[in-house]
RNA sequence: CGGGGCGUAGCGCAGUCCGGUAGCGCACCUGGUUUGGGACCAGGUGGUCGCAGGUUCGAAUCCUGUCACCCCGACCA
């Protein structure tokens, strides 16, 4: 018989390092018990609940920011493209061709021969929608009419929406059939600006992951293989959760004038000639949830930094009676005020049909990054017990002053998160010189820095024989050049091997 | 699309081999006692056993078909 999470946790998953083959299982379960999200009935999407919901504002409030510090605006697109415009750039259709929802009909009607209705077929459309799987090619259509000289560029724009991808496979928040992101597309007047805009921007990504989600990430450009389809160059942050295995947190592309091409979209340059534009794009989605919950999360459940927790104090009471209820509130609820005015979002939870116990358990599944508890004997003692969820650490102290110290303790929750995840990614990076190595330590789940000759040819023959694939060329770090470990040709410098979600 | 698994109460499951009153835990409702780490006692509500056929006096159980979902692959900016 299937007992609790809590029991479940203990027992199969009590060593994170050795967690590798329940790990997915033990991410579920979390998503769901920690009440973020939970299978739909539509196959492989997902429905997030107002908790994860919560946490998903306030990643989007924080990226929404940092994207207008840097000139950019929102807008919003259609969700539906036609077929025509999907297939107007040749890599980009037969990148996402396989994973595409058709809208083909616009009616229904009653069933002749039964009950309940069927698909119209004399309302059949005469070309068929495409539910986006990603923008580019309907906002390139809408661009040609926006863009007419140099006076219009740079267009900076972005747009928070759900698409669409028909995976095989689906993973809640990793990789599900519908998610939500944001997705900029930027033209620019030259190469120069656009790459460095596209480069700008996976400087955000990186930025907000690592301030922001307490996430380290290595910055890095794509081999040719995972390119995204359409684009010259893609540059993206590459993140190792806690089982060892990789996860593309976000991406920014350098689309060249592909797009710009595909769709005719020309300005008049100073000196009056027609020029094709210079485009780039770039993307966040619900996946950093997922990479949140697998960075930071223990068997307790989740573990949020303090700059993203939708709740980030929660205080309980401790009481008999609704006198003693009372008393403590009167002490509590101007420490609530206080704490909301330092900006600090705070809960004091009095539900009475909860017991202590239960509460505390419930919001260290929540991953809240601090609690208070305050009893009777707090009250005789002025004192108020602080236990912080990164280190499941109790101390007991005055409440007096007890606010500058949670806004300390939050600080230092955060530093800690990303202290942490640092060290575990920096332990389990490795180099390695000769193939043989490099095939026995991919199975411990770890990153390695390993020479690589540039070609496809080699990484693909990687990937079929142990799984791994070239997470990112890190822009960072190590220059020096070496031999290929599998074919002895020259290397220019180390590549981040991993396995990866 | 291959290989494996599963479908029984809101959730998690037993029962299927060997056909014979539809079960358990959690949750929920009522009452009481409780409340410093997921409370306890008593009583109660809740089911077309995924769906459709078939065999049988009788099917959750056997047979045929079908549909979901999950895991492992293939696939995946």
């Amino acid at each position: 018989m299937r007992e609790n999470l809590f029991q479940i946790m203990a027992k199969e998953l009590k060593n994170l390092t050795k967690r590798s083959d329940n790990y997915s299982q033990w991410y579920n379960e979390l998503v769901v018990k920690a009440d973020l999200a939970e299978q739909s009935a539509v196959r492989g999407c997902m429905v997030i609940k107002p908790y994860g919901y919560a946490i998903w504002e306030k990643m989007q409030h924080q990226l929404d920011e940092m994207f207008k510090a840097t000139g950019v605006q929102n807008a919003y697109f259609p969700l539906l493209i036609p077929k025509s415009f999907l297939c107007r750039e040749a890599e980009h259709v037969e990148g996402f061709a396989k994973e595409c929802a058709v809208v083909t009909h616009y009616r229904l009607k009653n069933d002749p021969e039964g009950t309940g209705v069927i698909v119209d077929p004399e309302a059949r459309l005469e070309e068929e929608l495409i539910v986006r799987p990603t923008s580019e090619t309907i906002i390139w259509g809408t661009y040609k009419n926006w863009i007419h000289s140099y006076r219009d560029l740079p267009l900076l724009i972005n747009q928070w929406a759900n698409v669409m991808r028909w995976e095989m496979r689906t993973r809640m928040f990793l990789r599900t059939s519908e998610f939500l992101w944001q997705e900029g597309h930027c033209a620019h007047a030259t190469a120069e600006e656009s790459e460095a805009r596209t480069v700008e921007m996976i400087n955000v990504y990186a930025d907000f992951a690592q301030k922001y989600m307490a996430m380290p990430v290595t910055i890095g450009v794509k081999s040719p293989n995972e390119r995204f389809a359409g684009a010259l160059n893609t540059y993206s942050i590459e993140a190792m959760m806690q089982d060892g295995k990789a996860l593309q947190a976000g991406t920014s592309h350098n689309l060249g004038q592909n797009f710009a091409k595909a769709f005719d979209v020309t300005f008049m340059n100073k000196e009056n000639k027609p020029e094709y534009v210079w485009a780039n794009s770039w993307g966040v989605s619900t996946r950093l949830m997922g990479a949140l919950i697998m960075t930071h999360s223990d068997d307790n459940g989740l573990v949020l930094p303090p700059k993203l927790a939708p709740i980030q104090v929660v205080i309980i009471p401790i009481y008999k009676n609704e006198e003693g209820l009372k008393e403590i509130s009167e002490k509590v609820l101007p420490l609530v005020d206080e704490l909301k005015k330092k900006g600090i979002s705070v809960k004091y939870d009095d539900a009475d049909n909860r017991r202590p116990g239960f509460k505390f358990a419930d919001y260290e599944l929540k991953g809240v990054p601090v609690r208070l508890a305050l009893g009777q004997r707090d009250l005789e003692n002025g004192t108020v017990e602080l236990m912080r969820r990164d280190t499941l650490e109790k101390e007991t102290l005055p409440i007096e002053g007890i606010s500058d110290k949670i806004e300390e303790i939050l600080e230092d929750i955060q530093d800690n998160l990303f202290k942490k995840a640092l060290e575990r990614r920096e332990a389990r990076t490795i180099e390695v010189d000769t193939y043989d190595e490099f095939k026995k330590k991919i199975e411990e789940g770890v990153f390695i820095m390993a020479h690589w000759d540039g070609t496809p040819e080699t990484e693909e023959k990687i990937k079929e024989e142990t799984k791994a694939t070239i997470r990112c060329i890190p822009l960072e770090g190590d220059k020096t050049p070496g031999v290929c470990m599998v074919t002895g040709k020259p290397s220019a410098q180390r590549v981040i091997f991993a396995r990866a979600y």
